[in-house]
DNA sequence: GCCCAGGGTGTTT
DNA sequence: AAACACCATGGG
């Protein structure tokens, strides 16, 4: 199935990423690590046919396979993924995932936009015209008071404490890749801020390791609720991408969870 | 003012 | 092992 401009927002809009945003027009304009990018319905399938954005949007995977055998698991799961049929993990930067997700904890997605673009506006490298996101070294010479301007609050020792491992080799993303995801997500865990959640958030988003299985606030309502005693194994070796079908469905269900639309936690742009 | 947000850490039962 | 306080910040 080719990639279409209007359902652009199930990958850029879904909680994996926080740099993109929709013009008035339904172009969408943002960017992933070093590169800028504006996908119009007119450039848009030359600017995914090789390169940078065909690995990003995972373009080599068949999802529609994947996404079949998911719906064959469960029939809830098979609502939420034809909710959002052309979804796909993106191929983030582990540092700016690892980063991201840092900021995320106890915050809610329109203040992790605002806060990321404030990042990379005073210590992002000028790319000619836009600011890419802040490399680990821009922010491990920096002082937990720079980060707490911006708005990081406590999370600033953690972001810090990142970048500088990150920066000299005490955290070794290549290394990562290559080692069983349980012992990736042990070693994950032993910086600073990074419990379970934001492990598995820089195991799937940023190292594509597609079984790992983010559980956050929405994700623990929606497993009680729509996948009562089933457990992230059970979804499989493509339990990651299971589990952002189920997050973006209930995001876009918060009636499922007898509350009223928490702040800030609709899905609404912006 | 109160509750919530893609949590984690440290302490107390 | 589970419950709790605490950590900043801003939107509803």
């Amino acid at each position: 199935m080719p990639v279409r401009l209007e359902t652009l927002g199930q990958s850029l809009d879904c909680g994996q990423c926080f740099r993109w945003k929709k013009l008035p027009d339904g172009s969408w304009e943002g960017a992933a690590g070093p590169h800028f990018a504006r996908f119009t319905a007119k450039n848009l399938d030359r600017a995914l046919a090789g390169g940078f954005w065909r690995n990003y949007f995972d373009l080599g995977r068949d999802y529609d396979a994947i996404r079949e055998s998911l719906c064959a698991l469960d029939p809830v799961l098979a609502r939420a993924a034809r909710y959002a049929p052309d979804l796909r993990i993106l191929n983030q930067d582990p540092w700016e995932a690892l980063c991201s997700f840092l900021l995320s904890q106890c915050n809610n997605i329109g203040r992790i936009k605002g806060l990321i673009g404030r990042l990379c506006r005073a210590y992002g490298e000028d790319r000619g015209g836009f600011r890419s996101f802040p490399p680990p070294e821009a922010l491990a010479r920096l002082s937990e008071a720079d980060l707490r301007a911006l708005g990081c609050g406590y999370r600033a020792a953690y972001v810090l404490d990142a970048a500088r491992r990150v920066s000299d080799g005490r955290l070794d993303f290549g290394l990562l890749r290559r080692l069983p995801l349980a012992e990736a997500r042990r070693i994950l865990m032993r910086t600073a801020g990074v419990g379970p959640k934001v492990a598995d958030c820089a195991l799937l988003y940023g190292l594509h390791r597609l079984e790992a299985f983010p559980t956050d606030v929405w994700m623990k309502r929606a497993m009680k609720t729509l996948f009562p005693g089933k457990k992230p194994e059970d979804f499989g070796p493509y339990a990651g991408i299971a589990q952002q079908y189920v997050f973006h469905y209930s995001r876009h269900h918060p009636g499922l969870f007898r509350r009223g639309t928490p702040a800030g936690g609709g899905p609404k742009s912006g």
